[in-house]
Formats: C-alpha cells, sequence, structure tokens
RNA sequence: GGGGACGUAGCUCAGUCGGCAGAGCAGCUGCCUUUUAAGCAGCGGGUCGUAGGUUCGAUUCCUACCGUCCUCACCA
C-alpha cells in the first residue's frame, strides 16, 4: 500500500472502507445475532459453538495464524483467524483489511490454546462496522483529562475503572428507585424552567421564552414542587432530576448535578435520620458487595449506626467556642478572633452563616467517618421548621462523609405565618446585597395556607454519593460529560 | 476572580541551559501457525496550543490569548 506518504491513518483507513466495499461486504450493515456475550464465550467448552460481536481491540499476526481481541461490555475474548480454519478469501480481508477499532461479528467455535487462552476460533466472520480513526495507545488509554471528558466514548473503550465508575452509578440510581418505589414512595417530575428559582439559597441560570416574552430560571431545587404535591395528599413522592446552580466550581461542586429528593407525610426528621441510613447501607451493600470503601486514602465504614454530633458539639470541640454562650452575631465574631481563627468575617452577614463558616473551617474538614450533624441555627435554611425545644435551631441534619455533604434534610416548614416571615427575611438580605437567598414565592404560601401535613424531606447529591462510593475524588469523574469551555480554532 | 502546573506525532510521554525534533504504541512494507502490550527488519508521520515580541536564528526566552487540571475564595 502507497498511502503512508500522506500522514493520515484515516487515508489509509478510508481506502480499506473502498476496497471492502469492493469485495462487496457491506460496512456498515444492518444487524447481527449473537448467542453469546464474549466474556460468556469463555465459559463455554472445548467445541462450542458460538456467535459474538464486538470491537476489535488488539489484533496480533504470524502471518497464516492471527489473534485479536474482541470486546463488548461483559468483556474481552481471544478469538483466532487460521489458515485452514477460515476460508483463504476471509482470511485475507481480515488481515488486509480491518483495523483495530473495527467492529466484527465472529461465528466460531471454542478452543484452548497453549498458553491456555480461552479462544474463538472463526470459521465465519461478518463486518460490522468501519472505524476511520485509531483508538488511543493500547496500555495507557486516554491520560489526558481534557481528552477524557471530550471524547468520553473513548475513555470507556479503554478504561475498565470509567466503565465500572458509571457503571455502578447506574446501579445506583436503579437501586434507590426499587428502594423509594417498594416504601410506597411515587416517581414524579417537575419543571426545570420557572418563574422563580425557589428551594435553595443559590443564583440560578436565567433563560427567556420569547413567545410568552418572560424570564424563565433553570431549577435549583425541585423542593417547593414536590411539597405542593404532598399538599395534594400525595404522600411520599420523589424525584430524581438535574438541577444546576451558578455557582463555583470545584472537584466537588458541578453546575448541573444530580439531586435525589424525597417527602413523607407524617415523617420527623428523626424518621429520615432512620430511613435514609437504611436507604444508603441497602444500596451500597447491593451496588458493591460491601460498606467499606476506599476514598482519598481514607478507610469509610458505612455499616452500623451512625454517630450525631450538633455544631454546639463540634465547634466546642475543635475550638473551644460554646455557641450557647455568643448569642448574638457580635459576640461570636469576638470569641472566634479571640481563638484566633482566620476567617472573612465581612462575609459572613448572619450569626447563623459565621457559625456554618466557623464549622467549614474547624470541624469539616476531620469528619471523614459516616455522620450526622444537626443543630443548624435557624437562618440557615428558610424553608426548614423550628425545632420545639429550641426555636434558634432546625430539626434538620446533613449527613457528613469524607468531608462532604452527601444528604440535606430536616423537618419541613409548614406552617405558612412563619414561612412567610421567614421568606421575607431572605427578601430583606437579598435588598442588602446578598444575590444567593430565595426569592418570594406567593404560590407556594398560597399552597400551604391550604394546609399541609407534618413532612419530612431529604436531597441527596447522587454525583456526590457515586463519587464516594467510587473512590473518585472528582465529580467530574462520574458524570459522563462535565462542563467544558467551547474549543476555538486557536485552542 | 487570585495563585500554581501543564499543552510536543492518532495515543502515552521524553527532550531542547536558543542552533535541522525523539521513543514506545498505532500506521505502512516484509518475515513468522500458539501470541497475551507478541517478536524481528525497514519506512512514513510534527505549524512543538494560538498570536505577537526579543534574537542572525525561537519548540525553547518574554507578553497576551485559548484550553485543561490543582489550589484559594463562593456554594451543595
Amino acid at each position: 500500500m502507497q498511502t503512508s506518504d500522506t500522514n493520515d491513518q484515516r487515508a489509509v483507513r478510508l481506502e480499506k472502507l473502498a476496497k471492502l466495499r469492493e469485495l462487496g461486504i457491506q460496512p456498515y450493515p444492518e444487524r447481527y445475532d449473537t448467542t453469546s456475550t464474549c466474556l460468556g464465550a469463555r465459559a463455554l467448552p472445548d467445541g462450542a459453538k458460538v456467535r459474538i460481536a464486538g470491537r476489535l481491540m488488539l489484533f496480533r499476526s504470524f502471518g497464516k495464524l492471527n489473534f485479536g481481541h474482541l470486546q463488548d461490555p461483559s468483556g474481552r475474548v481471544q478469538v483466532s483467524f487460521q489458515r485452514g480454519e477460515l476460508d483463504e478469501a476471509t482470511l485475507k480481508w481480515v488481515t488486509k483489511l480491518t483495523d483495530i477499532g473495527d467492529f466484527l461479528g465472529i461465528e466460531g467455535e471454542l478452543w484452548t490454546t497453549k498458553a491456555g487462552e480461552r479462544t474463538v476460533q472463526a470459521r465465519a466472520v461478518s463486518f460490522l462496522g468501519k472505524s476511520l480513526r485509531p483508538l488511543p495507545e493500547k496500555w495507557h488509554g486516554l491520560h489526558d483529562t481534557d481528552a477524557r471528558y471530550r471524547r468520553r466514548y473513548l475513555d470507556l473503550l479503554m478504561s475498565e475503572e470509567t466503565r465500572r465508575v458509571f457503571h455502578v452509578r447506574s446501579r445506583v440510581v436503579s437501586l434507590v428507585r426499587s428502594y423509594l418505589d417498594q416504601n410506597g414512595f411515587l416517581e414524579v417530575e417537575t419543571p426545570m424552567l420557572q418563574a422563580a428559582a425557589s428551594g435553595a439559597a443559590a443564583r440560578p441560570f436565567a433563560t427567556h421564552h420569547n413567545a410568552l416574552d418572560v424570564d424563565l430560571y433553570l431549577r435549583i431545587s425541585p423542593e417547593t414542587y414536590l411539597k405542593r404535591l404532598v399538599a395534594g395528599g400525595m404522600d411520599r413522592v420523589y424525584a430524581s432530576g438535574r438541577s444546576s446552580r451558578k455557582d463555583g466550581l470545584d472537584p466537588s461542586h458541578l453546575q448541573e448535578f444530580t439531586m435525589l429528593e424525597y417527602y413523607a407525610a407524617y415523617w420527623s426528621y428523626r424518621d429520615n435520620m432512620r430511613f435514609v441510613r437504611e436507604m444508603i447501607q441497602t444500596v451500597v451493600r447491593e451496588a458493591l458487595g460491601t460498606l467499606k470503601i476506599q476514598v482519598s486514602g481514607n478507610e469509610i465504614d458505612l455499616g452500623g449506626e451512625w454517630p450525631e454530633r450538633s455544631y454546639r458539639e463540634l465547634l466546642l470541640e475543635d475550638c473551644g467556642i460554646d455557641l450557647a454562650a455568643h448569642g448574638d452575631h457580635r459576640s461570636l465574631e469576638a470569641a472566634i478572633r479571640q481563638k484566633g481563627i482566620d476567617l472573612e468575617f465581612k462575609k459572613y452577614r448572619s450569626r447563623a452563616a459565621l457559625i456554618d463558616g466557623l464549622y467549614k473551617v474547624v470541624s469539616r474538614p476531620k469528619l471523614i467517618q459516616p455522620m450526622f450533624l444537626t443543630g443548624h441555627p435557624t437562618e440557615l435554611v428558610p424553608l426548614a421548621r423550628r425545632s420545639d425545644a429550641d426555636p434558634g435551631t432546625l430539626d434538620m441534619f446533613q449527613v457528613l462523609v469524607n468531608t462532604w455533604e452527601i444528604v440535606k434534610a430536616y423537618s419541613e416548614l409548614v406552617d405558612p405565618i412563619d414561612q412567610r416571615a421567614r421568606l421575607e427575611e431572605q427578601v430583606a438580605m437579598r435588598e442588602a446585597g446578598d444575590d444567593e437567598t430565595m426569592m418570594m414565592e406567593e404560590d407556594f404560601l398560597e399552597c400551604m395556607e391550604h394546609g399541609m401535613p407534618p413532612i419530612s424531606g431529604l436531597g441527596l447529591g447522587i454525583d456526590r454519593f457515586v463519587a464516594l462510593i467510587t473512590g473518585q475524588e472528582s465529580l467530574r469523574e462520574v458524570v459522563f460529560f462535565p462542563m467544558m469551555r467551547a474549543t476555538t480554532d486557536s485552542g
């Protein structure tokens, strides 16, 4: 072949494609029937007949005997193309016109090589799809992060670890669904485009609807819609879907992320703590076969009871400051300064924000093993119910594992008078310049005035959860196509 | 947004204290009937991210820009 001076492996492959067509071989055929997966074929006895299909990943030629590896979702199997076992015409196009990366269908029978490798001896070969570009390096695969995310299909082909992570992700989503279904929850959907973004303190992405001439926001949380459904008599509902927030980007934050939210009438946050722990343990056990996971050098055990610690306990222990002794913002700030703890005080506008900021610096980095965090100050979440015992705190918990907040849940605020006051506080903060507060939502308040039962709801960050249990340190590793900047011609 | 690292062949990576750009894999030609990332011999393949600048000469030094990752800040 004289095409090597073109500096283009694609040109060589296009030529092979044309030659296949000349031989009457359709390079992109309609279909193919198999009797086994690649991995399944290896378990068959010698002499067994089999039809398998997959992508050719390796090819070693000895002239009259050739070995290849066919890969499908189950794994790989070695195939052999041998003079005397396969007709000469087929042997010729297999060795001359196929490339690594092509799809082949093999009909043949099992045998075992001298080296003990279970192999499918090809008796007939069907061409199932031409690849015009070379695969990444067979040993190292794709290493460049940018290339792995932008061309995830290649990463998936080349990396067993990538395939494992996304397989676990699919299993987790499916297991969570069936767990909730079995416990009487109904899966529902809520709007992604909303006139007012609600349910969380975050900046929404904005867009515009031309026909209606209205500004719309992409959802930041399904929360208030799910509560409307509970008010409508749907006592247990859940939604698993994408929300997006215009926040910073780091290994534990994505622009768009998948969140599971469920709501149960007549539950308190304490019912919810028990339920979610059992749900997580069931899901992880079934997805991984163990409750012990390795991530960022730590072994984490999700089994057993998880300890419950309050903000007050943690802060007393980690920096010696007792929240009960500092009931207002100024006093707390003075205490923190006195301890010589370096915080950017000007960005914390309330005592609650300051408590949360202090916790994130002195306590959260130590929280490796699974734990329930409770005792959140009231101003932190305008949709959560105040504690009857201490109205300054909320009936709320978070699940922390490996310093990540995996779950946030609370007894829902269902008192419309209190709700209105709490949202008005948010609006006031927004007018004072905080653009991550909640917006007023009159029709949600109207819904609440029609009456709501006691409710506890929960949000589980699916991306974080999957990253945690697969040992990934970045959420981008558990999303097929994480957001990337558009490439330009100069880039 | 601040700071840092990186960008060299289709892929994984060397390298140039400024002087004609390297390897392995992949590709092409040939040999080979038991390989396991097969092997052997030979061949081809590069705007060294982009654009400027300094210089006799820039892939190398400088500046800006593009992209990725890490980190700080913000948030989940």
